[in-house]
DNA sequence: TTCTTTTGTTAGATTGCTCTAACAGAAATA
DNA sequence: TATTTCTGTTAGAGCAATCTAACAAAAGAA
């Protein structure tokens, strides 16, 4: 059951999002280590290994530890940030609770073509640019599913009367900052990708959506790469691929979702 | 790969799904048609019909025509249900293409819980009841991808002082009607689920959900069942049931899906 | 060094699903 | 009635993924 995009199986695709996951916290990724977080016998592992090695996404030989190549590397960020987009439109927008959004995520993520990660990508930037449609969902549909159902119980519902904000207040101070003018070792949560449509997917695939946490660990010059740590991974960036990264400024966007 | 919910795999489901979407436009359903329609060989068709019969999601005996038993429709329109929900959400929401989002859809819909699936089916009664969400999706979010994004250029987009209707205008003439109380024949579009939690998810299992098409081919009475068209498939309903479906008013709720 | 434990691999079986090729039954046509 | 066409089934193979059980290699402890 060969997944659309890369002729790779969601089974391989979920080994190298757990290799991935493992490199991100530890420095070596084992056959044990991966049996244990995917819950599979070791046995089941090592064949894996051969099937991924042999599609060159990892360089691996016999009892020997576990190296990306970059086509598996990019895989494996592309299905993480698959599983995060989709984990977080089922917890942030349905309200579902994080196990469930996690199972539902991880089973879907294989699926999620190209072009709707995309645009799921683009309605969380445009969740956060909107303060309106946020607090739509905060307190519209939230307390809905809460039971509060009595706004459902006219035909229509308009938030209008309801808001709590000046629609003048909505510039003031809140300019958006980019990636490399803030200091370096702070964090801070990715606001939007402002690039043409080639960066812009390569970003989303690597991991950069809005609501991620950042870190600029080395801010880069012409010729050396920007270091971040991106949801506590850590990824290279060539500064001007990395000047298309807006954040929010400090303290604020804080929908920020747990890695 | 079995299937959280009912120890079924998504391959047995889509045969499911795929004879009830024959017995919807015809009044049998054989190996031919099925094979076709899921682009397999019809060898593989008969072995699925087995196993479906053997779990007892379907009558089938050699060479004879198939028949849903009562479990088996109940996954069948289950599936459905979950396909357009998933399918409409990447179309209305997302802005995916129709044939898109039909095949991130078909594969996506084995693994959407039971959970994910009634708040998904919430979420598209919140937006039909909410017309500031609405506008802010269909003037604001679909405006972005299409690539006006100056919208975005500030930190903060309100839409208040984009609103073109009152929000006193809301509630004018506007009221929801019971299924029920709607002629014989005239057809309707579901607006919302007003029933206690069981109900509601049963309904919905069932394909009930906002957006959804429905006519009623039989009033029914306390001992007779309604006898509804659902999205073009026929159903029986009991009156008591068939009272907590609410449509919009005639010309109401153009949100309208193709099945 | 020798023994024990941890870790990884192999062999062999099973399950689910698909295919092609060959065959069998039923229906339509001559 | 005999023949052809359509339809459905079976046999046999292959692939991806998993398991258990047995074994092998490496690392740590005695």
């Amino acid at each position: 059951m060969s997944n659309s995009e890369n002729g790779i199986t969601g089974s391989l695709e979920d080994y190298l999002e757990t290799i991935y996951r493992i490199l991100g916290r530890s420095s070596v990724a084992r056959v044990r280590d991966i049996a244990e977080e995917m819950k599979v016998s070791p046995a089941s592992v090592t064949p894996a290994m051969k099937r991924l090695a042999e599609k060159k996404l990892i360089k691996y030989s016999k009892r020997n530890y576990i190296e990306f190549t970059e086509k598996g590397l990019f895989i494996a960020r592309r299905t993480m940030t698959r599983h995060n987009l989709l984990s977080r439109f089922l917890t942030e927008i349905l309200g579902i609770n994080k196990e469930q959004a996690e199972t539902d995520a991880c089973s879907m993520e294989h699926f999620l073509s190209e072009n709707s990660m995309e645009r799921l990508a683009a309605f969380f930037e445009f969740l956060a640019a909107c303060p309106d449609l946020q607090f739509l969902i905060d307190n519209g549909f939230s307390k809905c599913l809460e039971g509060e159902t009595e706004q459902l119980s006219r035909c229509r519902w308009s938030i209008c009367p309801l808001m709590n904000h000046d629609p003048d207040d909505n510039d003031k101070g809140l300019e958006l900052i980019r990636l490399i003018d803030i200091d370096p070792g702070s964090s801070r949560i990715i606001a939007r990708i402002n690039a043409d449509k080639q960066v812009r997917k390569q970003l989303i695939d690597s991991g950069f959506i809005q609501g991620a946490n950042i870190i600029l660990s080395r801010p880069g010059s012409n010729d050396l790469p920007c270091i971040v740590k991106l949801d506590g991974y850590d990824q290279e960036l060539p500064l001007e691929i990395a000047e298309c990264v807006l954040v929010h400024p400090e303290g604020e966007g804080k929908h920020e979702y747990e890695k």
